[in-house]
DNA sequence: GATGAATGAGATTTCATTCAT
DNA sequence: GATGAATGAAATCTCATTCAT
């Protein structure tokens, strides 16, 4: 009875599959423990492979948290951009971009990373830049857009743009970022799609009461 | 009675000083490299003492943290709570508390805390609850008081004021930690004051513009 | 084909055979030693490898002292076992059990254990357990046993079966405590096989003389 | 109100009691954790003073050690050997001995040191051959002596009497040194007066059952 | 391609000892 | 005489990285 010779299948199987799977597990073990504290080890481990295994995808540590930080902000950018699209007026625009936040809050691959880059974009620079230019100034170049096109047409009230993004977009960020560092420590988990929809009466309206509305 | 030359002392003994003095030190170094970078040699080093005293103040690496997170923020938390105290509409305590907000930030090695926090949150559970506790729950009592008796009062409109927390905080919580993490390597730093001002008109008013003005 | 010459390997790997090395060197050094004073850079440095080496097969020097206790001392009680159940008269065992003492002696560094258990009994409550567990208890079970058949059986004398265990095994455990602690000091070694065969002589038949022998 | 001169009573209050308390305290704590296990801190938290105290009188840890064992040796020995003189014959001089064991064990400063000096005789060869010279030796003269005296008498079966020391005494020290060690973490404590009352009783007539008694 | 035993530098922590007060 | 803040050397332990298999 020969043995058929088996084409090493073993590994062959999983070759492609390889670099998505400890892509993955990296980010995770990163955002959860930052940079410093997260172990090859435990990044191997939840990858299902070992520790060498990793350099031989990843000449070290820190090119496997650039690298893998990296990829994993280009769909940030495209997804977020083209939920603006659909409307013309800024008013719709805005209500729409913070409607689907909760999208990207629940999509845990994307949720992780601004907490990343917040915590890790002193110890590197190149990441953060390339996080500034890929994804906020881009972002802002949204936001500012559609407020100055909101103000051109009298819809909006005049306000420095630049400034008003932070009031536009910091409630968003905090929300995801809360989902990743404190939510698991307190008792009352937030509730995005409300948050969303408070944040976008007051944006648009203020806390001020008024007799005649718009 | 001239003063002799003192043969240069090996230490000096600087028992009420030196808590704060480490504290300082360690504050500098967490700030400047993270939770788990910074090393207890160069902490010590930087407060003019070595590693063993470090070990008469504090139990172990993370005490030390959480003392300094205590001491750096809890007086903070205190002042926001006083100088809301000090006014009785809600309309100016919210404008008192953010104007309050470009004083923190510009405060030395201080405003890296919320930052340090939320990247170490998952690794100091403990820390996290405290800080929590000491300082979040704190600054959503407040601030949440304040809109619910806005609202009482019928001065602000009706919504969810754990959900209006957010956009009121966020905004001033991303500005400290953008100068921390992005604003280094921006072309354009932020102006704390004039976003501070532009997020309370938009707070109080809103973006939309109207034909009468309360 | 002849063997060329190998570039120095810098270390080998030797998985199966490592614990049982790590062990042996660190029961050496224990030995020699004590338990504080052994230094895991000595254990290491014995054994041939590296400190890093030893965490990757115990996770801390108590564990490392524990397994050494476990692996040195429980064929040791196993084998006492079977000398017993190789005879069926309650006096042969006994004579039996006493007799193979001088191997256990003599075998190299075993004999320490007893007096390093009893110098950190108070520091390892854990490992004091497991000892009492694992070869006091075991130890006991078995005179005790064959105390209790040979009063069953009208050979012994009646007499508390816990209370004459220590008759049995003390003068053992001393001799080999004797070797550990004072031996060296002394002008005079011992001779543990006389000192076995006057235990056994008084055990049996007691100091006082008689008349008629049985 | 002129304050009186108090002639600094609160140090002369304590000035000769000192020593005797930092004795004590060293006593218990080497006794307790072994020489290397035990820390200064302890030993002067104990005797209530401060670690710098204990430099007032001891050049450094081993003096420390070395000085309070010895002192403490002392007592031991004339204690021992007086109870012994009482009676005339060789057996009950030995039953005497062994029943004023139950005493010795009782006594906290002198059960002790039996377990210390198992554990640090190799350590420290000095004290070792002290304990020998004025413990060991003098307790062995004593035994041997008596058991000659009782062979001579005819009372006494013959037996090497060095050997047969050992049977003599090594449960009553297998007794004190369990108290120190291992009766802490075991669930039954041993009787001492019962053990002393079967170690005499099989010392005297052995284990095997006699149709006559002598 | 994958493994995982081994390394070794560096981290935190401990503690006997010193010395200004 | 007593204190206790400070030291500094050495201990245990961790972990990114290497490399024989």
């Amino acid at each position: 009875m020969a043995r058929t010779a088996q084409p090493q299948a073993r590994w062959q199987r999983r070759k492609e599959a390889r670099p998505a799977e400890l892509a993955r597990a990296a980010l995770a073990c990163f955002a959860e423990r930052g940079f410093a504290a997260a172990s090859l080890d435990e990044i191997a481990a939840r990858a299902g492979v070992t520790k060498g295994t990793l350099y031989l995808y990843f000449p070290n540590k820190e090119a496997l948290f650039k690298e893998v930080v990296r990829q994993a902000l280009v769909p940030w950018i495209a997804a977020f951009e083209a939920k603006v699209r659909a409307s013309d007026s800024p008013t719709h625009q805005l209500e729409r971009l913070i409607s689907v936040w909760p999208e990207f809050v629940a999509a845990p691959h994307l949720a992780v990373l601004p907490k990343l880059m917040i915590a890790e974009a002193g110890n590197f620079p190149e990441l953060a830049q390339f996080y500034l230019r890929e994804v906020i100034a881009r972002a802002r170049r949204l936001v500012t857009g559609i407020l100055r096109r909101g103000m051109a047409r009298g819809e909006f009230r005049r306000t420095d743009p630049k400034a008003a993004f932070f009031t536009v977009i910091a409630p968003l960020l905090i929300a995801v970022v809360w989902r990743h560092s404190f939510e698991q420590h307190d008792d009352t988990p937030i509730d995005v799609a409300s948050l969303c929809k408070t944040h976008t009466a007051i944006l648009l309206d203020g806390l001020v009461a008024r007799k005649e509305e718009r």
